[in-house]
DNA sequence: CGATCATTGGAATGTCAATTCCAGTCGAAC
DNA sequence: GTTCGACTGGAATTGACATTCCAATGATCG
């Protein structure tokens, strides 16, 4: 299907031993801290080696080149993104769950100042339009956000509690958008207030479709 | 109060002849265009001589360094985007007018096949965290977006087709970021479908509100 | 018309990043 | 235990980029 190259998961190119899988996860985990906060072209190489205590040759050894790593650090960052919103991400099937996950979220923006934005959204937006291969690593961040989203909300409409003709797909890349450009606002005015505002009327428009 | 600098807009730093004028703006133009498509970081100072036609010391001259000639971009960047929305941003007030202004908006982003995103929020996501001058350049690039907006709506509900307890502020807010995020969401996955779903929501939650 | 300052060209400087190379060590499978 | 390939260190290479400098030209205002 896609002759783009490696998926950005697995990368079955290198063997790997155990040592070996540890200086490639310390590597990605400091790239994906420093690149979060200073930006992807924000952050060079040598930076990335003295924060992770690695030289060049092991970056190259195991990532090809820069272009590689951030792919590594896309798939990373989404996992440990997804991982912090767990266990109550997978349980989205209900109005008050929904609520809950909101306000979780709206809490981590305020214990973070409103800074550094959405882990996943902040890379996105850097990188859609580098080259096919990253954009379709960044479809495939999002899709894997999404799908929790869709399949709790298809439990709903499954028990009744969202209409029939409610579209669970849309409403789910509906509440993304609203987050995603929530995100952006409070990231920018500092204030966590756009978020609350953009989720509050995702919700709600969640809310109009409740069954019965 | 601020001690950071020049205000965005305007430098009275420098008196500019007519030619200088001239110059000025056609590296702003060309130094925008390139940052449209490639990224501020992905675009250099060489590359904005070579596409506008002058010389280096010139670059330095009008703007001092890059980050002054970025938020130059940003101001000029910002008029340029809503001067392509009017003059129908400047009626947003009625339920009518919101449709076709978003409707538009979904045929430019298919016109050019969902690629770059929105011109103001790709610029907005890779400097929000570069420097406070920059980021409060930045916010008020949104507050000339969103007031139009605000002020459409605010008109509909002084008329009374919009309820009086409706947030005319936080549904501009929610306004924008549904285009935001659905803008980014499209970015990605090169369909206008995300955009078109996040807008049509954001239309359907003000008309929730709709008086009388 | 003359002085002053805006405006330009183009070369020079210094820094730093991405990547490559080579040589050496270490782990694991046979 | 030896052999192959994974793993590592560090120096070297190459190139680009932001910025500066200096010397010239041109416009404006009195």
């Amino acid at each position: 299907m896609t002759k783009s190259g490696s998926p950005a998961s697995a990368s079955a190119e290198h063997k790997l031993t155990a040592p070996g899988r540890r200086t490639r996860e310390r590597i990605v985990q400091a790239a994906a801290d420093l690149m979060f906060r200073q930006g992807v072209a924000g952050t060079s190489i040598p930076e990335i080696q003295q924060a992770a205590g690695v030289s060049a040759s092991q970056i190259y050894h195991y990532f090809g080149d820069k272009r590689g790593l951030v792919r590594a650090v896309i798939d990373h960052q989404t996992e440990a993104s997804l991982d912090g919103q767990r266990p109550i991400l997978d349980h989205l099937d209900s109005f008050e769950a929904l609520r809950a996950w909101c306000d979780a979220a709206v809490a981590n923006q305020e214990r973070r100042q409103c800074e550094g934005g959405c882990e996943i959204g902040s890379l996105a937006s850097e990188l859609v339009e580098t080259d096919d291969a990253t954009r379709a690593d960044l479809v495939e961040a999002f899709e894997r956000w999404e799908r929790p989203i869709r399949e709790g909300l298809a439990r709903m409409q499954k028990r009744g509690e969202l209409s029939a003709d409610a579209d669970v797909h849309d409403l789910a890349t509906m509440m993304l958008a609203a987050i995603q450009g929530g995100l952006l606002l409070t990231q920018i005015r500092r204030s966590t207030h756009p978020f609350k505002t953009a989720t509050d009327a995702a919700l709600a428009h969640i809310e109009t479709f409740a069954g019965r």
